[in-house]
DNA sequence: TTTAGCACTCTTTTTGTTTGAGTGCTAACT
DNA sequence: AGTTAGCACTCAAACAAAAAGAGTGCTAAA
């Protein structure tokens, strides 16, 4: 993803970049004598067109039309963005309201990605992104059974990842306190450790007949347990700031605006994209780098959130392909890099009081 | 709100309501001739414009400029309502299709509410919303502690409403099960039935008093307890289907679309207008009888789900103004008829298995 | 009471014209 | 060599004028 670009003239990156934060800040072509005038380019506006033509035809630019100014290409962005990732500069200065912000809320997983996914957009100006992928497989390690009244009983479940879950179950009528015991003893005994797949109906069967009297129970139970687990693997989606899209000329045709919201919502494909992402470091993915059409006029910066060395989330934002690449990396950085301290820290009860629960 | 019309004639109402169905389907303004050509009122366009011109006057139609044709006004739109709420007629062909559907993915009241949304968008080509109204006072009808690991523990929960939520607790250092148990019993003892607001300093202390050494433990405890109560108390809402809206030249200004959008998730304002809804009937809401400014060219239809006599959510369509009333209204009806039915009727485990648990 | 006919209005569409930003090229300049 | 000034050319966007068309209101006849 991050090839070198040697043959680049230390003034054509210059042009190049002069023009691609040009661009991103107007939004519109770029021309020869714009730059000149703003950025302190030495140089006229006749050498500036050369060297624009040259940068054409290598690819990094893209001229709309006969005499209109130059835009950046993918290709042209993608140069500017691993420059930047280069040579960047963690200036932390805003870490503090976003720890702060962050704190306020902090309570399960989920909200955290939420509250990050908001914090994002309102930093960025663009569409938050807060991601909670699909666990490859969870699998459960205690289970619990609380009465709750004459004919329902909730079933508490811990994760292999320490996460809990609770269900409520109705029965037909009266539960034993022994035979909820009993029921107890053998999920414990039969199905921790065992994934959702693995939850079979000889298994079934077995807990059944090992149950007696009361094995009506064990049925919807374990068609609990398996849906709790199926649960947790699917990995879910939530958007922020998505009108903020619309200020940018680029999402003003509302046919494609409904259809890249459709995607949005559809949720899958973005998933899918976003789960399968190899590295666990920031991710750029510029327009037609996105495998999802129809987000080719748009970019996606996305990073995961690491807890004990796993991923628990991934937080990211989404933008026109014009967007402010600086900005946005460099707020993904400082919220996983805020969010990451705050899961790894082990405090006592007192400070932190609680941590996720149904969470992955 | 259902005011009666009695000083209009038949062929008034005859051609107010071809009229309104003419727009919601085609959106532009409508004429004499076109009502004339397909709407078999056998008379000819001059009399229906002598009509038009009547109705006008009388408020119920509204001509965007001079030679256009006629659009409803709201009240023409009420008017529509009105007579179609009346003569409403069941009919529940589709119903088979919602029950499987809805079946399907039944388990929380949170994940039903978030299907029938999709379900109403997905059938009525509008927005669906699912809103979790804010519960006015939770309480807390039994606690339990579950250990889970040595530094670990998790609490659960069950609400006055039968609703169970967990939360994961962390320890400064090991816990002895006994120190849990007599946390469990303090915490039942002195916190059920106790509302969020009605947990006080005061309280806290004397339990950090009654519990002796492990007093440590009470403070996050009931800091969680206090947050779960909030939780649950807070109002929710999802949207599905934000894409259809977009099909509508209605919403083509993105800029008008964004703030729409701004508002939708900000969910206060909605949240609010939903759960100060009087009626627990069908509750349509045109353009500018919302109370919400950006709301004032679309129309809002929606219905609260109720179980035992409480309502537990509130199942909606938004639209443009000229949404398809008689086909929401119906849809509408169908969901919330099916949620309903399905949530009073008490049936056994071996055939509903589940239901909710961190529902409110 | 209904209808046909006609003049009138106002938007939408079309067509043509102008403007201006920006380029590419060439020739002069350093 | 590389750089710059100047000029002709291109093309989209902005503007203006004209034509088309849909629909009305009104009047007079059926």
């Amino acid at each position: 993803m991050s090839t070198k670009y040697p043959e680049l003239s230390e003034r054509k990156r210059q042009i190049l970049k002069a023009l691609v934060e040009a661009h991103i800040e107007g939004g519109e072509p770029v021309g020869s004598k714009y730059i000149v005038q703003n950025n302190l380019l030495s140089c006229s506006s006749a050498t500036i067109r050369n060297e624009m033509a040259d940068l054409e035809q290598m690819g990094y630019l893209v001229q709309p039309h006969t005499s209109a100014g130059r835009v950046p290409s993918e290709m042209g962005y993608r140069f500017y963005v691993d420059s930047l990732v280069e040579q960047y500069a963690k200036t932390t200065h805003e870490v503090v309201q976003i720890n702060q912000l962050l704190k306020a809320k902090m309570a399960e997983i989920d909200q955290i990605l939420e509250t990050a996914s908001r914090l994002a957009s309102s930093m960025t100006n663009y569409t938050g992104i807060a991601i909670k992928p699909k666990a490859s497989s969870v699998t459960m390690s205690k289970f619990e059974l609380v009465s709750i009244d004459a004919n329902h009983f909730a079933m508490v479940m811990i994760t292999s990842g320490g996460a809990v879950k609770t269900k409520k179950i109705k029965t037909l009528g009266r539960v034993e306190g022994e035979s909820l015991r009993r029921l107890a003893e053998l999920l414990n005994e039969n199905l921790c450790g065992l994934s959702a797949d693995m939850i079979t109906l000889p298994i079934i069967m077995e807990l059944e007949n090992a149950m007696g009297d009361g094995s009506h129970l064990v049925n919807p139970t374990v068609k609990c347990v398996w849906e709790v687990m199926s649960e947790l693997d699917g990995g879910e989606m939530r958007l922020s700031g998505l009108n903020h899209l619309l200020k940018y000329p680029e999402y003003s045709d509302s046919q494609q605006f409904g259809q890249l919201l459709g995607t949005l919502e559809n949720q899958d494909e973005i998933l899918e994209l976003v789960s399968g992402s190899e590295t666990d470091d920031i991710n750029v993915l510029i327009g037609s780098e996105s495998p999802v059409k129809v987000m080719n006029n748009s970019s996606l910066v996305f990073k995961p959130i690491k807890k004990n060395g796993k991923t628990v989330g991934v937080i990211g934002v989404l933008g026109p392909r014009r967007m402010n690449y600086r900005q946005v990396l460099q707020t993904i950085e400082e919220i996983t890099g805020s969010i990451a301290g705050m899961l790894d820290s082990e405090q006592p009860a007192k400070l932190t009081g609680k941590e996720e629960d149904h969470g992955g």
